[in-house]
DNA sequence: TTGCTCCTCACGTCACGTGAGGTGGC
DNA sequence: TTGCTCCTCACGTCACGTGAGGTGGC
């Protein structure tokens, strides 16, 4: 028995490549191409009597075509589909192309968040772990919100503006909420003269974000609305606070 | 002990948050809550006594901090890293960014494959698997040496030569080499002057395809030697053949 | 009694990598 | 007898999604 065992496996080297020399070959390794095997994407055509894979020639062409479709990032599944039920290749090529361009773009939003953040602290000492996030969740919210063109805009005018000029602005902020706060704890009528002088003290402060660009003007407010007053404010300002608000400008708007 | 039950929930609500609402405000899905809970990135500091997890105002703070970190891309372990070790962020983001820019590059050159594939194929008809798995290789093997000016280079001897110049040099290719094997099977030594001819044109082929810059000379070159001959030149030329024509580039070098 | 919230398993995902333990041919 | 090739399980990866089956409070 042994002699003819001998025979049969000699004899198929010559037109059957057994998995070590294939793998070899095309680059990939021997487990990829028991997993290949496993999942049906290529079974080998025949097995030596003591059970080695034995790969034939369309086995091979077939394991090259793979290797080529798996460089342009298909899944398997879809190489497989290919290849067996041949669709239109050079549609399945687009599709793919356009899969890869969306996620570029998604990694160049990346990029920029990443980049936008360290710049913002590079110089400084190490921030605080909170101070990161509210830079992280600023930088997002932008990059959600903002066209590219407004984006440019805004960092003009944020080095512009100078660091101190962002600080005190963050000032004004900060006290004229306060303040707004208060009359409102105070029951003042959002319509009351009070009310409507903070109301432009306000107005003012957004003109002087915003630059008086309508189309920002139009980017906040959507943010504000999408996101929520919370959110969209760092936490600065709570829904019923910005409602109150939204009606002291309301009655500005009507007295001018 | 029902009454008590219901005061133990009741006064929890004051401080502590349980999940449902958590998930609502942060974005994420109760099941993620779970996960988190399970690999000890995000434990709730408390269970009511019915086993609901109550997430304290610690609790609550990091979790946004985690949601702002994970905006970032960074893994869930290299988070519980952030936030348990604080080793330095603006580092940690530094490296960050170094790897999405390295895939960024990846995926540019996957676009740039797709894109050249496509061009290729776009106006003919429907190519056969193997013209498209050829081509693939082809885009990869180029990608992976040429630089972008060679490939600009490249790109505009393409377009100059045309569709029909171009299977014009295939076939002076084919012809070629089809004369230099049957010399070669003749035993015809690669000194002899027949052979020294079919060098020349061998020389002058290469030239036409690096335009004689000698920087895509030593590109090609170089391909030759890492991929092999055989895969340098798509299965055309076989290693012994290519020693055998290397000689009589060689003898023509002398001879000059 | 009926919804709604919440709980704990537990499997599946994608393309293999990495042992573990064993067999067959030089 | 010693290497080397090859074989078949089977677990692990990453961050959850998606049921399955059950409980507690309005």
């Amino acid at each position: 028995v042994a002699p003819v065992t001998l025979m049969a496996e000699n004899e198929s080297t010559a037109n059957e490549v057994r998995i070590g020399a294939l793998a070899q070959a095309t680059g990939v390794t021997v487990r990829t191409l028991h997993h290949y095997d496993a999942i049906g994407l290529l079974v080998p055509d025949a097995r030596s009597p003591t059970g080695r894979r034995l790969y034939s020639q369309p086995n091979v062409r077939r394991l090259y075509q793979i290797v080529a479709l798996r460089r342009l990032g298909l899944s398997l599944e879809e190489i497989a589909g290919t290849l067996d039920q041949n669709p239109d290749l050079i549609e399945t090529v687009r599709q793919h192309l356009a899969r890869v361009e969306q996620g570029l773009e998604l990694q160049r939003r990346l990029q920029r968040t990443l980049t936008q953040v360290l710049e913002q602290f590079e110089r400084d000492d190490q921030p605080t772990l909170d101070q990161f996030t509210q830079a992280i969740e600023v930088m997002t919210m932008i990059e959600d919100h903002y066209t590219p063109e407004q984006r440019a805009q805004l960092e003009q005018r944020r080095e512009a503006l100078g660091e101190e000029g962002i600080r005190q602005a963050e000032r004004d902020w900060a006290m004229l909420i306060e303040t707004v706060k208060t009359e409102r704890a105070n029951g003042t009528e959002p319509t009351a003269a009070r009310m409507l002088e903070l109301a432009r003290q306000w107005q003012t402060l957004i003109e002087q974000f915003t630059g008086g660009d309508e189309g920002m003007g139009r980017s906040l407010a959507a943010m504000y609305r999408e996101q929520g007053p919370k959110a969209a404010s760092r936490g600065m300002v709570e829904p019923e606070l910005m409602q109150y608000v939204g009606q002291a400008l309301a009655a500005l708007q009507e007295a001018q």
